[in-house]
DNA sequence: TATGAATGAGTTTTCATTCAT
DNA sequence: AATGAATGAAAACTCATTCAT
């Protein structure tokens, strides 16, 4: 089962002032928002000199990059790695659902970057990461396609609209905790998880429905 | 049934710059981007001088406030409109997602706007227009609330989180047109708008599963 | 007789900033360098906010390459006139002699920016202005190999480097003037530019060594 | 006869890192230019660390001024030894432009860092070194000066004033090898000496016109 | 001597907004 | 109503120089 806090540097025992960076970027940009901060927030925030930031990083696009490119190809990673379980289709589901709901329980304020920042923000970061967006969508896709052929899943429904479904459906889930318009308290994620893999594969699956 | 291209401009018989302005601000915003785009831009595509856009809109801001404003207070009249009606759950949520997906198909550019600047802007431009945006999740979890209450839908998943999961979904399937991830033709309009109901009303709805 | 003078407006009646701005540039680049002044400079030096300058001019280099063009196409049409007169050799190298050394009498700010920041700044401006530098020199370089063809100059000295003798020692000339090195006073312009045109012409010419 | 190479390390047996600097700082101007280059450039180019260029130098701006210094001295050295010797106006000249272009021919990089960087920027370095550079006029000017006081030369003719066109038109002739302006192969180096000379001096001389 | 991480001052440019006409 | 010249605040980025090791 995939730990989507693997990536956290466990302590280093030497000031890593790039990790430093990094962490208080996270902190800024999901206070303040990308373009609403100066680069000197960063520096500021991570208590080190303005110049360090760019001794490390291009420039405030990349920093940016960065962290998105780093948690993102970590889900990646876990979706596939999911993908190739022998479970079905419901179950995997549910596993992509776990894997994104703790990631963000376990750091929201990163989460709520990459989603508002790029992943929501498809004219800024969002087009350039696109490429890397879409292969989600397409891993998802292909794990609804599998369950259709297992003939757990109905098959008069397109596998990259049902895709859609199901991440639009846990990305708004998530907007909504990052931007408090639904209770995201400890209970709440995991019947929230049970919630949308119910509906989403209920509705996914070859069922009957119940007559009044 | 609420016609999503009710907001069109009734034919002045004089030029209305005001109106020439804001048709302009959609081609620009939809082609650009709000924070690419100067103010010079709108002015440029509208064929007026620089200051007539202050003349009739207190700031850059307030065009696109006005954009998101009028279409979306259509958006909202139309769900209550739809909840009005003696109508099941399903019907209700096929409805709302017709009224949508009607609104991309007719003016694809503002629909790109609203969705792109506004709605997943949840930084910007959709910070500000919260409470309207939440007005939407709330209808929609009234008609689902409803539904559970007349025994159609199951009483198990939270009226909110259904909400999320179905604006969500649909927000997504939007976004896909927008960005040319998913096909977007002809009768792909129809067929989303069909399973996406079938998906998500289909979990939403009591019924048993199929024995493989 | 060309007159090194001729653009420089004669008292426009309504403020022009536009030209406000390039006399105050040629002042300020003048007196501190052009690398080492901001554009706020000189705007300030020309009254003017701090954006106007960006209004007129795409840039603090475009300032600079205004000033130069206007300038140098000036002198590129004086000498194309002076070759174009029925004079000789000698006679046409003194004209344009006198030009240059009028214009540096008439404007010896605008020339020294020209010479200083441009004309001898080979690896910054220098380098741009390149075609424009070298047709100076072509058009020297043609009114040498006619008088050789005539019968004036000696043949044995080629017209291309007959050019660079005669700019080099002229530029030199100002560039003396420029930095104080040598006398500038009213008489010594005429003295000086009389004396070049004996020294270079002289040596261009046909002669005969007075024995000793 | 002074040779114009004297300065090359004299094979330092251990490698000379402070020589190597300065070396490929030579390289480096003369590619980049002094202002766009980076010192982590001169470093790179010498294969030191950044940290070192600061061991040898005070600053940046002290490579250059060394380099200059060098290289001038030994300028001014062979003029003060040339005019020294027992020769005529146009002998000395002569081998004036003869040390000047054996300098350019056998280090051209050097050569044209001096001149485009220092000698012609008379805005940045070419100010620092004024007193220098004009110290090379000087000598020139006494070169001429004795040489009219021994009737070899007119007297009607200013020396510091010819001083200038004698070096203007050797300095304008190596910016012209410099940027490509006119030819610079193995024996136009010899040819342009000859005539430069030939042209300056015969005019400097006391001569009559031949009648056509 | 040698390294390269760390510092932070300094400037161009953009562009929303105002305002005189 | 309509024009577009005029204003000025705001921030990313560069890079020479310092310094701890």
């Amino acid at each position: 089962m995939p730990d989507p806090g693997a990536a956290v540097s466990p302590e280093t025992p030497t000031v890593d002032k790039r990790r430093q960076i990094l962490a208080a970027a996270i902190r800024v940009f999901a206070r303040q928002g990308f373009h609403s901060c100066r680069v000197s927030d960063i520096a500021d925030e991570a208590g080190v000199a303005y110049g360090l930031v760019y001794h490390y990083f291009k420039s405030k696009d990349q920093v940016l990059n960065e962290l998105f490119t780093e948690r993102w190809s970590l889900l990646l990673a876990a979706i596939e790695d999911i993908d190739g379980q022998p479970m079905g289709g419901r179950e995997k589901l549910g596993a992509v659902a776990r894997f994104i709901i703790d990631s963000y329980r376990h750091d929201p304020e990163l989460m709520k970057v990459i989603i508002v920042e790029v992943t929501r923000a498809a004219n800024s970061f969002g087009r350039t990461h696109l490429p890397e967006i879409r292969r989600a969508y397409d891993l998802i896709a292909k794990i609804v396609a599998d369950a259709q052929r297992a003939g757990e899943f109905r098959e008069d429904i397109d596998p990259e609209f049902a895709s859609m479904w199901f991440y639009g459906a846990i990305e708004q889930l998530l907007s909504g905790w990052v931007f408090g318009l639904i209770p995201g308290r400890d209970g709440d994620f995991d019947r929230a998880r049970e919630m949308v893999v119910e509906t989403i594969c209920g509705g996914l699956e070859r069922h009957t429905p119940v007559a009044p």
